[in-house]
RNA sequence: GCACCCGUAGCUCAGCUGGAUAGAGUGUCGGCCUCCGAAGCCGAAGGUCACAGGUUCGAAUCCUGUCGGGUGCGCCA
């Protein structure tokens, strides 16, 4: 149940009746015309600004046109008043019967309250993470992939078809890097003294995969040339380096559902299949590309390649899919992977990349718009940076000084519902602040605590009507007599709550899972003040002497606590039933 | 040089795809526990939404330009 929704329908109904009787021209666009929160509480509970959108084509005045729907609107039992304020806007304040019907909707609904159906059964594709195999995930993964997770949950809780993706880049050559690196490490284990030169990874995690290496082939590789091991080594590597990494993004809470093998799109002609589809639309040709002016390379010499014209889909110059000497460029595979996602029947595809990655947008768009003939959509959503404090300082990251933060050392710090939370408290494309030891604070400058507490603050009075001998099980709380919730603060609280499936289909149109962590803190907030009126206005306490009032009264809380458990739901973090 | 992102209270950030007098937290100042969890609540103060134009009933939001910060720019993925 939308009550934003319903209440706009039933807006769009009357100004149908309006063009029926003539009051209103035929053919008017309704798109525009709106239902919400108004920005002050004081202007009443709902506003439409039907009027000011409707004035100019219909050639009237913004307040004739909302005088007339307000008294139509007035009509509605549900509907208390209707004033025309300001320009036009037409201000709604709802009988307290429409609010109750919100909270017996949560009751009766549960977690479920707030589905919405918006993606009506679409297939979308989200892909995120795509760590190269070649070590753990550091705290800049960790942001996208709590984002790209959170994004597929709220998609599916917004009516998607959700699929989870990973792309393992296993096809390029720094997983030869990474052989190599094993090798070395093999070698040690085998007792011998080695030097990890520039271009191979040194890092301690690749001492034990040495050693399993040396454990299922013994001294088979020691002393021999790369073209006798690189090709074994590098599939040992990177298998090991996926269960790493897999293993990581579980701590994490995240589970994918596809783990797609850039490696397993060569030698199978699926690039070749994929760039013949842009050859056919005439995208392909060779050329000789100009140099980027103001940044142009010592070694610069104008060389022919085979070139994408992605000019013709929206990017700024045409990309380069084989290099100079006949191999593909790292764009022809990541082509033919979104034309895999493409010809596998997604009718949207996502992909969260790294603000890094931002220059990949343009072309990456062009090549699912040039494959898909624009019937499919691609969206990209970057994350940015993600800056390290400690004690209030900054913390510098140094593969070379051993202070490299991965995804574990956080989780393993402040654990997986701290981390996911606080990921998602910023824009994706706003950098955020982590502070080890602000994250861990206990207070309302914390989000994660305040939601936190709001939810164990429910479970607590929960437990107290319990012990009172009051049943406070759903299918009872379902039936209480909401009549006795009246009171405003309590009904501001359920207004709060039925904007929930609001929230759930604009942050889910926009892949704005953050929007979903600000809502919660505000509806803590709304919570919390309602709490403690209830130390003046001992009538707001919600255990009550009678059990009649203490039902209603929990009735609200417990409401709360579904909607929060169920936004929580979305972000991968467990509700508390209790402080320690 | 070009492209993308960002610029909102002293500080950290929201702002519901164009709505009303721009909101939180923090910091400063002042209140609230014989009372369901004070890890909380209430109040005061704090703004030229970087700047200049434009679009219209209406702009922090959209378009153009300027300034400032970040990221990226053929044979690395």
């Amino acid at each position: 149940m939308n009550l934003f929704a319903d209440i706009r329908a039933h807006v769009l109904t009357c100004l149908d009746q309006m063009v029926t009787a003539g009051q209103l021209p035929q053919g008017l666009s309704m798109t525009n015309v709106t239902v919400e929160p108004p920005r002050d509480a004081a202007h009443g509970d709902m506003a439409t600004n039907a009027a000011m959108v409707l004035a100019k084509p219909a050639g009237q005045k913004p307040r004739d046109i909302a005088e007339a729907l307000a008294e139509k609107l007035r009509e509605d039992p549900r509907i208390t008043e209707a004033q025309v304020a300001g320009p036009g806007f037409l201000n709604l304040r709802l009988a307290p019967e429409a609010w109750r019907d919100v909270l017996g909707a949560v009751l009766a609904q549960g977690t479920d309250f707030g589905r919405a159906s918006l993606g009506a059964g679409q297939r979308v594709n989200v892909e995120y993470v795509s760590a190269n195999p070649t070590g753990p995930l550091h705290v800049g993964h960790t942001r996208g992939a709590v984002f790209g997770d959170a994004l597929a949950s709220l998609l599916d809780f917004a009516g998607f078809d959700v699929t989870r993706e990973y792309y393992i880049n296993d096809g390029g050559a720094q997983v030869d890097v990474l052989a190599r690196s094993v090798y070395l490490r093999y070698l040690e284990a085998h007792g011998q003294d080695v030097a990890f030169p520039d271009g191979t990874y040194p890092g301690d995690y690749l001492i034990a995969v040495g050693q399993q290496l040396k454990e299922k082939v013994g001294d088979a590789f020691v002393g021999k040339g790369e073209q006798f091991w690189l090709e074994e080594v590098r599939d040992f590597s990177t298998e090991a380096m996926m269960d790493l990494i897999r293993a990581d993004l579980k701590a994490l809470g995240v589970e994918m559902d596809v783990f797609y093998s850039e490696k397993s799109l060569y030698g199978t002609g699926r690039i070749e299949a994929a760039i013949d589809d842009l050859k056919e639309k005439g995208l392909i040709y060779e050329g000789v590309l100009e140099p980027p002016k103001g940044k142009k390379p010592e070694d610069w010499e104008p060389r022919e390649q085979t070139l994408f014209k992605s000019t013709e889909h929206g990017d700024d110059v045409d990309r380069p899919v084989m290099k100079s000497d006949g191999s593909w460029t790292y764009f022809a595979p990541d082509i033919a992977y979104h034309y895999d996602k493409v010809s596998r029947g997604f009718d949207a595809l996502i992909d969260v990349f790294g603000a890094d990655h931002g220059g990949y947008v343009k072309r990456m768009k062009a090549a699912v718009s040039a494959l898909s003939e624009g019937k499919v959509s691609l969206d990209i959503k970057l994350t940015q940076l993600v800056k390290l404090y400690k004690n209030g300082e900054p913390f510098k990251m140094s593969k070379r000084a051993g202070t490299f933060v991965t995804l574990r050392d956080v989780v393993d710090q402040v654990g997986p519902d701290v981390t996911r939370f606080v990921m998602l408290t910023r824009k994706n494309d706003a950098m955020l602040d982590f502070d080890f030891d602000k994250v861990m604070e206990q207070s309302r400058e914390n989000p994660v605590f305040y939601v936190q507490y709001a939810h164990a603050r429910v479970a607590s009075v929960l437990r107290r009507a319990q012990e009172a001998g009051v049943a406070v099980d759903d299918a009872t709380l379902a039936a209480a007599d909401l009549t006795l919730i009246d009171h405003a603060a309590e009904l501001g609280l359920i207004a709060k709550l039925a904007e929930w499936p609001r929230l759930v289909e604009t942050a889910a149109r926009s892949n704005e899972p953050h929007r979903v962590a600000f809502y919660l803190y505000e509806l803590a907030g709304v919570f919390h003040a309602l709490w403690n009126k209830g130390n003046e206005l001992p009538d707001l306490r919600f255990v009550q002497d009678d059990p009649k009032v203490t039902q209603a009264k929990i009735a609200l809380a417990r409401a709360t606590s579904v909607v929060i458990a169920s936004g929580l739901g979305i972000l991968g973090v467990t509700p508390a039933q209790e402080m320690r």
